[in-house]
DNA sequence: CGGCTGATCGTG
DNA sequence: ACGATCAGCCGA
């Protein structure tokens, strides 16, 4: 039931992938050990036509390289100076589409997600370690791309990593989103049109816990 | 709860 | 200069 996702996974277009992406669970080997969050919420980026991509009208410098590869590598670039976020590269090489991952609920080394954490993001969202069976106080906590960064200790240096190697890669554990609801973008206020399109995607929440089939557990 | 603001730096 | 952000602080 549990199987790590391939390369075909990947290679689908951003719109596809985002929703796709939902559910899954996303695994990192980090310095404080194995860590696992179940993807909740994305937003596709559908390349070189979007005004809000990094990538409009084919920009390709130094840090957008990472968008043009095939589907299946981690693009994460800083943003405010701050905070890092991270997509998934959707679609076939030279084809910059991407996947902004902006939410998660950990399932799996709860210990090193809690230590991760932004110092500032624990105060106060919770106050203390949430007990593992609190599905909506663990989503708070990775609820928004520069805290699931954080906790789950996506930096720069995991820019342009292989999604199909070992040591961070998605996983397919049977979590189906019960219901998929579909908003506009968040921060692209300067994109045109673009800013209207219904690209972000969310799993339905009931008291603050997402809704998969079967539930979280 | 909604709106504003400072933090902070790579990128173009 | 300016963000695909976050948290703290303001006033209502």
């Amino acid at each position: 039931m549990t199987e790590k996702l391939g390369r075909d996974f990947f290679r689908q277009d951003a719109l596809t992938l985002a929703r796709a992406l939902l559910g899954k669970t996303l695994v990192k080997r980090t310095e404080r050990g194995i860590v696992a969050a179940v993807v909740t919420e994305t937003e596709a980026y559908t390349g070189v036509g979007d005004r809000a991509s990094h990538a409009f009208g084919g920009r390709r410098t130094a840090r957008t390289e990472t968008m043009y590869r095939e589907g299946g590598y981690a693009y994460v670039y800083l943003i405010y100076g701050l905070y890092s976020c991270m997509n998934v590269t959707a679609a076939e090489t030279g084809n910059p589409e991407a996947v902004l991952l902006r939410a998660a609920v950990p399932v799996e080394g709860f210990g090193a997600v809690w230590d991760s954490l932004c110092r500032t993001s624990r105060k106060k969202t919770v106050p203390g370690r949430p007990a593992e069976d609190d599905r909506a106080a663990w989503a708070k906590l990775l609820g928004g791309p520069g805290r699931l960064c954080c906790a789950l200790g996506i930096t720069r240096a995991d820019d342009a990593a292989d999604l199909t190697g070992e040591g961070f890669f998605f996983r397919d554990d049977g979590y189906v989103p019960r219901r998929i609801l579909c908003r506009p973008r968040i921060g692209i206020d300067y994109a045109g049109e673009a800013k209207d399109w219904p690209y972000r995607f969310t799993v339905e929440s009931a008291d603050g816990v997402p809704g998969f089939d079967p539930p979280l557990m």
